[in-house]
RNA sequence: GGUCCCAUCGUCUAGUGGCCUAGGACGCUGGCCUCUCACGCCGGAAACACGGGUUCGAACCCCGUUGGGACCA
C-alpha cells in the first residue's frame, strides 16, 4: 500500500480525442473526479492526440462538452501530449544514453515477416531482440527500443483485482520513439504520469495489459509508481464492448434525448460501483461516499431501462423552476403561442402538472404542447374512441354550463361536473374523457380539472366548442351516407 | 493463437465463513388508489455456472472445468 497521504492524491482523466465522450469514458471520468474529491485530491485532464490520424480538433471540443454537461471538473490541464513531443525525446534519449533503451532499424516488412513465420511456427509473435547489440548510426532511420529486462516477473497490486502478475517473457522490447520522433502511446503515458506526479491511476480494464509493459519504464526512470485500479468495462447486451451498434453511446446523445445530467451520472455511478442498497444518490452523497474499495471487478451491462426509470425520478422530483428552463429549451420552436405561454407561473404550474408523466424532457415537451400552442391536434384514435355522437350530449350539457359559470376554480369546475353527471345519468369519467380529447386532443392528460385551468375559459370553451362542432359534421356525414 | 481479466435473479447489485429458507433496484407481473395516463402504495415470479476440496459450517477460501470478455497481434 502507498504510503501517500490525501492531500497529495493526484488522479487523471486522459481521454484520445478520437470521437465523442462515450459511456465508458464518462464513467472512467466520474470515478476519477469522485475520487479526487473525496480525498481533497486534484484531478488532471490531459488530452491524449499523439494519434495523429485518427485524434481530431472536434473531439476535443465534445469530450469537453461532454464533461461539462456532466458537470465533471477537472483541477489541471487540459494538457496535450502534442506539446510535450520535445519532453518524450529528451526522456526517450535519456533512456538510450542509460542503457535502458537501443536504436533499431528493422523494417516494418522485415518486421512482418518474422511476425508470420514466428506464427507459423506456434511462436509468439514478438520482436526478436535482434538489435539490441548491435550498434545502428543514429543518421539511419530507426527508431528507439525500450530493453525489457529479461526474467524479471512483473507483480503489481491492483486497488480493485488485488495481486496481478505476469510474465516478463512475454514482453518484447516496445518502440517508444518512432522513426517521425513520436513517442509510442505506453512510453508517453508513463511519461506523464511521472510529471504529472500521478498517484492513483484508474482506468479501464482494457488497459490491463498495458501496466506490464509501464511498469519496468517507471523503474528504469527510477520513479516510484502509482497505484493502479481497473475499472470494468461496460458491456452491450451482447456482452462485448460497448460500441456504438448498441446504439447511444455518446454522452451528449442522452442530453439529445431529454435525459437529465444527473440521472445519467447516478446510472453510471451504480455500474460497478455500491453504497449498500442505495440507488439514488445526491452529488455530495457521492463525494462522501465514493471510495475504490466498493468498487466490483466484473464487467456490468448497459440498462437503458433502468437509465430511464432514474430520468424520470430526477425529472419528477426536480422543483418546477428548474426544469422550465430545460422545457423551454425542448419547445423552441413553438408556433402561434397561446397567451399564457408568456406567463412564467403557467410554465410552472404545467411543469408540475406533467412532470410525474414525462420519463425525458422531449416527452415532458410533448405532453406540454397542447397548452402552450393555440393549434390543436387530435389525435385521430382519440377522436374515433371518445369523440362519437353519443358523448355529443355530453360536450354541449358541459360547453353551456361552464360558459355560464362566473368564476373558473377547481371546486366551480367539479360542482359543474358533478350536476352535468346528474342529470345526464353518468360518471366523472364519462364527463372527463370526451373533453379531455377535445381540449388536449388526445386520451392522456393530467387531471381534467387541472387541465381546465391550465388552459383557462376562453381556450378551453373555445376548445369544447370546436370538439362538439366536429363531431356534428360528422355524424351529418354519416347520416348523408 | 498467446497473455490477462471476469462469473449472485433477464439486468445493475448487497453479501468479505455462521445474521442467507440469499437482501435492494430496474424490468416483468397481480392488486390498491383513480376522471384517463402516470405517480404513489401493497404483493408475486425470478439468481449463488459446474465439479472437487478446506472447514463443525461456504454464495463467500483454494483447485479444476465450463462459459464470457479484453488486450496483443
Amino acid at each position: 500500500m502507498s504510503s501517500t497521504t490525501n492531500s497529495s492524491i493526484r488522479v487523471r482523466f486522459a481521454p484520445s480525442p478520437t470521437g465523442h465522450l462515450h459511456l465508458g469514458g464518462a464513467r472512467t471520468a466520474l470515478f476519477n473526479a469522485l475520487f479526487a474529491r473525496h480525498h481533497g485530491g486534484k484531478l488532471v485532464l490531459r488530452i491524449e492526440d499523439t494519434d495523429r490520424e485518427r485524434s481530431t480538433e472536434s473531439s476535443i471540443t465534445a469530450i469537453l462538452d461532454g464533461l461539462s454537461w456532466l458537470d465533471l471538473s477537472w483541477d489541471e490541464g487540459p494538457f496535450y501530449q502534442t506539446r510535450r513531443l520535445d519532453r518524450y525525446r529528451d526522456i526517450a534519449f535519456s533512456l538510450l544514453s542509460s542503457g535502458h533503451a537501443y536504436r533499431c532499424d528493422c523494417s516494418p516488412e522485415e518486421l512482418d515477416e518474422r511476425r508470420s513465420a514466428a506464427m507459423k511456427m506456434g511462436l509468439p509473435p514478438r520482436y526478436d531482440g535482434r538489435c539490441r547489440d548491435r550498434s545502428i548510426p543514429p543518421d539511419r532511420p530507426h527508431v528507439l527500443r525500450f530493453r525489457t529486462p529479461e526474467n524479471e516477473p512483473i507483480v503489481f497490486h491492483d486497488l480493485i483485482r488485488g495481486e496481478l502478475s505476469f510474465d516478463s517473457a512475454v514482453l518484447d522490447d516496445l518502440i517508444i520513439l518512432r522513426s517521425d520522433g513520436f513517442p509510442t502511446y505506453n512510453f508517453a503515458v508513463v511519461v506523464d504520469d511521472v510529471d504529472m506526479n500521478i498517484t492513483h491511476v484508474i482506468r479501464g480494464d482494457d488497459h490491463i495489459n498495458n501496466t506490464p509493459r509501464q511498469i519496468p519504464i517507471f523503474r528504469a526512470l527510477s520513479q516510484k509508481m502509482p497505484a493502479f485500479a481497473h475499472l470494468p468495462m461496460i458491456y452491450g447486451p451482447d456482452r462485448t464492448r460497448l460500441s456504438k451498434r448498441h446504439g447511444a453511446t455518446s454522452v451528449m446523445s442522452y442530453k439529445e434525448m431529454g435525459y437529465l445530467p444527473q440521472a445519467l451520472v447516478n446510472y453510471l455511478v451504480r455500474l460497478g460501483w455500491s453504497h449498500k442498497d442505495q440507488e439514488i444518490f445526491s452529488r455530495d452523497e457521492l463525494v462522501r461516499y465514493f471510495d475504490l474499495d466498493h468498487v466490483g471487478s466484473s464487467p456490468s451491462v448497459f440498462n437503458p431501462e433502468k437509465l430511464l426509470w432514474l430520468n424520470a425520478h430526477y425529472i419528477k422530483n426536480s422543483p418546477a423552476p428548474d426544469l422550465v428552463p430545460l422545457l423551454r429549451e425542448q419547445v423552441r420552436d413553438l408556433r402561434d403561442p397561446l397567451p399564457q405561454a408568456a406567463d412564467t407561473a403557467h410554465w410552472e404550474s404545467l411543469t408540475n402538472s406533467l412532470k410525474a408523466r414525462s420519463r425525458t424532457l422531449v416527452e415532458l415537451a410533448d405532453s406540454a404542447r397542447p397548452f402552450l400552442e393555440s393549434r390543436l391536434v387530435i389525435d385521430p384514435e382519440a377522436k374515433i374512441k371518445v369523440l362519437t355522437f353519443e358523448n355529443l350530449p355530453v360536450l354541449e350539457h358541459l360547453a353551456l354550463a361552464l360558459r355560464s359559470l362566473s368564476d373558473w376554480t377547481p371546486e366551480s369546475l367539479r360542482n359543474v361536473f358533478t350536476q352535468v353527471g346528474e342529470a345526464l345519468h353518468k360518471k366523472l369519467g364519462d364527463l372527463a374523457q370526451p373533453v379531455r380529447v377535445a381540449l388536449t386532443g388526445g386520451t392522456v392528460s393530467p387531471g381534467i380539472f387541472e387541465v381546465l385551468l391550465l388552459l383557462g375559459r376562453t381556450v378551453s370553451l373555445s376548445r369544447l366548442d370546436h370538439g362538439i362542432k366536429m363531431v356534428q359534421e360528422d355524424s351529418d356525414q354519416g347520416a348523408t351516407h
